[in-house]
RNA sequence: GGGGGAUUAGCUCAGUUGGCUAGAGCGCUUGCAUGGCAUGCAAGAGGUCACCGGUUCGACUCCGGUAUUCUCCA
């Protein structure tokens, strides 16, 4: 059986049990200051569980992308060097809300195992929640009946609460589970140890594959448990590992899942993959997991980048870069090459990477060839230091310093040291690396407080398409402590506020309660719920509340928000339909817009898409918003952002159901006539393939062209009103260069007749040419000037200048190298000894040549003096 | 968000206790050589040393700030 098929029969499996297919959400999290990235099938249904939202469908079954860097045993570092962990992997779930319970679920897992993926019952092992006294917690006595159905009992094993009760967070929905494990081992070994004692024992033979919870609690803040009056289903099964165990594989590399990639770096590499643990093989199996992972977070949306998730992305990426680098011995950039064979693969199931295969190959590229130019500088450092070392060892401080400031990973490190018989200090490295990480948490230290509820219902109402300002109460609020500053967070019933999303700022406003006013200085979502950002609490926090925004700020964002509706057509309309939104930023001053397309936006091109906007603008085309299931959205040809959820029912905004058509939560304008005007501020690139645009609308707009045409009238100003401005500043600059050139001319003219003059005045002095002056200089650099061009007109010479600038002694001394060797006359020491002294300053050069400046200019002459006097 | 670097010619980079007429390689221009090309030889152009302020007789160099950028951590 082929995975696409396996993962076909899953689904269809669930249809049959009367379960709705939803579409992976987009790995890549939004509005979850928890969360980076998905990291089980359940974080999209987070809300069902939590009572914020009620579910459209009470069974649901889907194929999740997950993505796992950290944990206890998904250390990145891991990766690759067994056989079974990934960074991406499928999640394939069934879930339950509210319908449901124990079971059907247990029925239909072991039917699914055994019937239609036809597994051996006899390499099957349950495990069951065994009860937990401390927490008062039963034994899942009804968990074990319904597997005693299918199971023998001595294959039921009793697993604790660590293994065998799930929760969600620290309070929230929670309840047993049952796992249910594979022994993959040959018959011979399964004969000798017992598959059972290797359950849940780290053996990579014998492996956790299906993950059934059973969310049947509530944990409260005080730790106590509440019965759930609605019981829901959650499992989770990794589908790389089943597709293993169905496929009968030693691992899950082996499958046709990982195949192709494998294949596709065995043809670039001219190398074959064995399958062992050698360094080779890792080297193939992190390149075939980190391919996938880099693909799929950057088709959802995000790119490479130095903070957050976008950094994630690219220690995954150098990560895999490491490896060829090191162990394949690919010195080019080959992770690219793979792109078009992954969406390929995966055209049917995640079809948002084939979409946009082009636009990932070069951003893989582009971030590859990056970290080789990071690798090239960091041998050239790490090569210069063993060069100069006196010992043959690496101190942990410039081991650390190599990888803190260069980015080069330790292991090259320690790797080309090695090589060149040195050692490396990896303790000393170590302590540098705890020294950062607790500078940045402690830096970071976010003290957030227990909510205060006010109201049980937590559900909180946006209103703030029709009101700007509405009378309510607070649900809830807590404080939060950032660096030192205090600041509280509220939760209404109701609220104009618009949260942060979709690129739109959150609303500024005030509340007021009882008259007392607080302001509101940004507005934020967390999942479902909008939390308004103030810095103090009212007296009174329990009565009811007059919320209004900011009505002004609210306009000119909405302007702006239209303009971007606008802007992105037209960018498809001109560029080509290629162009994809990858980042919008909206504000009351301006808007900015980032978009897939791969060379700068010529002018012509710009000016094009301006009069675009513009004239949609002049033809006031109404602003229609309705509400409808996004299949009928979708028929209408609304553009949805690639790495973006949508639920069933969606908001389209359309201005012009021929020209835009979008699905948006922003606010918006009656009619495009409202934005008055549409001007581009900047246009330029912000990553690979990625353009960033620019603009501002209606008064800001204005603004920005009156203060243009103001600068224009300013430079006409300047010079004079001249008929044609451009010319006339052409010509202004050609003819300043001009002059300078003569200038210049004139200026060594000057100087070589000064050289001349000088050059009568030589005395001797003990057989040397001695010629020591005090000259009229604009400049030190002056008397530098004279000496340079004497020089080759005297020979055995000493030059001596010395001038009166600004006030202050300047001496410029020059002796020919001849007398430097034979006489031991060494132009700095004179400086030091003989002349800094008399002008109160200091000096110094090299040989041949020195300087020496000071506060007291009174004293040239006799600087003259000295100098002849010793020779 | 916190730390550490970097910013010098069109590009890649040197510049060693503050004083070197700011350099190298590649590229560019011109000339010469070779039947042509690859190329070789020679000459030349090209720099507000990111920006602003400070210390100093003197700052590419030291100090502070700003901008941009790289990098690590969270």
């Amino acid at each position: 059986m082929t995975a696409p098929e396996i993962r076909q029969q899953f689904l269809d499996f669930f249809v049959s049990k009367g379960h709705h297919i939803v579409p992976s959400s987009p790995i890549v999290v939004k509005n979850d200051p928890t969360l980076l990235f998905t990291n089980a099938g359940m974080n999209q249904f987070k809300d069902y569980f939590l009572g914020n939202r009620a579910p459209a469908w009470k069974r649901v079954a889907d194929t999740q992308k997950c993505l796992r860097v950290s944990g206890k045993h998904n250390d990145l570092e891991e990766v690759g060097i067994d056989t079974y962990h990934h960074t991406m992997f499928e999640m394939l779930g069934n879930w339950s809300f509210g319908d449901y319970f124990k079971k059907e679920a247990i029925d239909w897992s072991w039917e699914l195992l055994t019937e239609v993926y036809k597994l051996p019952k006899d390499r099957l092992y349950v495990t069951v929640f065994e009860g937990d006294a401390k927490e008062n917690l039963e034994k899942d006595q009804e968990a074990f009946d319904f597997w005693k159905q299918h199971v023998p009992e001595d294959r039921i094993l009793m697993g604790n609460k660590k293994d065998n009760f799930w929760e969600m967070g620290d309070t929230g929905p929670c309840g047993p589970c049952s796992e249910i494990h594979v022994d993959c081992r040959p018959d011979e070994e399964r004969a000798k140890v017992d598959g059972k004692t290797l359950v849940n024992a780290d053996n990579p033979q014998v492996i956790e594959i299906w993950n059934n919870v059973f969310m049947q609690f509530n944990r409260l803040k005080d730790r106590s448990l509440e019965s759930l009056p609605a019981k829901h289903v959650d499992t989770g099964m990794g589908f790389e590992r089943l597709v293993r165990v169905i496929q009968g594989k030693f691992s899950n590399y082996d499958t046709d899942i990982f195949s192709g990639t494998i294949q596709h770096t065995e043809q670039l590499t001219h190398l074959k993959y064995g399958g062992t643990d050698n360094k080779q093989d890792v080297a193939f199996r992190v390149i075939a997991d980190h391919i996938r992972a880099i693909c799929f977070t950057i088709a959802d949306g995000q790119l490479p980048a130095n903070t957050g998730a976008g950094y994630v992305i690219r220690r995954i990426l150098r990560r895999a870069v490491r490896y060829y680098f090191s162990f394949l011995e690919q010195k080019k950039p080959l992770l690219h090459e793979l792109v078009p064979v992954l969406a390929q693969q995966f055209a049917n199931v995640f079809p948002e990477l084939q979409q946009q295969v082009d636009f990932v190959k070069k951003v893989v590229f582009e971030e590859e060839n990056n970290f080789l130019r990071t690798l090239d500088s960091g041998i050239r450092r790490i090569e210069d230091f063993m060069g100069n070392a006196k010992q043959k060892s690496i101190d942990g401080r410039t081991a650390f310093e190599l990888y803190d400031t260069y980015g080069f990973p330790y292991d090259l490190t320690s790797l080309i040291a090695a090589e060149n018989s040195f050692s490396v200090d990896e303790k000393g490295f170590e302590a540098a690396m705890k020294e950062q990480k607790d500078r940045s948490r402690a830096a970071t230290e976010l003290d957030m407080g227990d909510w205060t509820i006010l109201d049980e219902n937590p559900a909180s109402t946006f209103v703030g398409y029709e009101l700007s300002e509405t009378h309510t109460s607070v649900t809830k609020y807590r404080k939060i402590k950032a660096k030192g500053k205090e600041q509280y967070q509220l939760v209404l019933a109701q609220t104009p506020f618009y949260a942060e999303s979709g690129g739109q700022v959150g609303d500024t406003g005030t509340l007021s309660f009882n008259g007392e006013s607080i302001t509101v200085t940004d507005t934020k979502k967390e999942n479902n719920l909008i939390v308004h950002f103030v810095d103090k609490l009212p007296a009174d926090v329990t009565t009811s509340v007059k919320a209004e925004i900011n009505r002004n700020n609210r306009l000119n964002t909405t302007l702006n928000h239209s303009a971007t509706h606008l802007l992105h057509a037209a960018l498809r309309q001109v560029l080509g339909t290629h162009v994809a939104q990858k980042g919008s930023l909206v504000n009351p001053e301006y808007l900015r817009f980032d978009f897939s397309h791969f060379a700068k936006v010529t002018d012509e091109e710009l000016a094009q898409i301006e009069d675009i906007v513009n004239e949609k603008i002049r033809a006031n085309i109404p602003v229609v918003i309705k509400e409808m299931p996004k299949d009928e959205a979708m028929q209408l040809g609304a553009m949805a952002l690639f790495g973006e959820k949508y639920g069933d029912v969606v908001r389209v905004v359309i201005m012009d159901p021929a020209y835009s058509v979008e699905l948006c939560g922003g606010t918006h304008i009656g009619a495009t006539g409202e934005l008055g005007l549409f001007k581009f501020t900047s246009e330029g690139a912000v990553a690979a393939g990625v353009r960033r645009i620019e603009a501002v609308t209606g008064g800001n707009a204005l603004t920005f062209v009156n203060e243009q045409l103001q600068q224009l009238k300013d430079i006409k100003a300047a010079i004079k009103n001249a008929k044609e401005p451009v010319k006339a500043i052409e010509t202004l600059i050609q003819d300043k260069a001009a002059l300078e050139k003569q200038l210049e001319v004139l200026e060594q003219e000057k100087v070589r007749q000064l050289s001349a003059s000088l050059l009568q005045q030589v005395e001797q002095v003990n057989g040397i040419n001695f010629l020591g002056k005090v000259v009229e200089a604009g400049s030190a650099d002056a008397l530098k000037q004279l000496c340079f061009n004497l020089k080759n007109e005297i020979s055995n010479h000493v030059l001596l200048f010395a001038a009166n600038i600004a006030g202050k002694a300047n001496v410029a001394l020059m002796i020919s190298d001849n007398l430097v060797a034979e006489k031991g006359l060494e132009a700095p020491k004179i400086i030091k000894e003989k002349i800094a002294p008399l002008i109160k300053g200091g000096g110094g050069g090299q040989k041949s040549f020195a300087t020496a400046g000071g506060q007291e200019a009174g004293q040239l002459q006799q600087v003259i003096a000295q100098v002849k006097g010793m020779l």
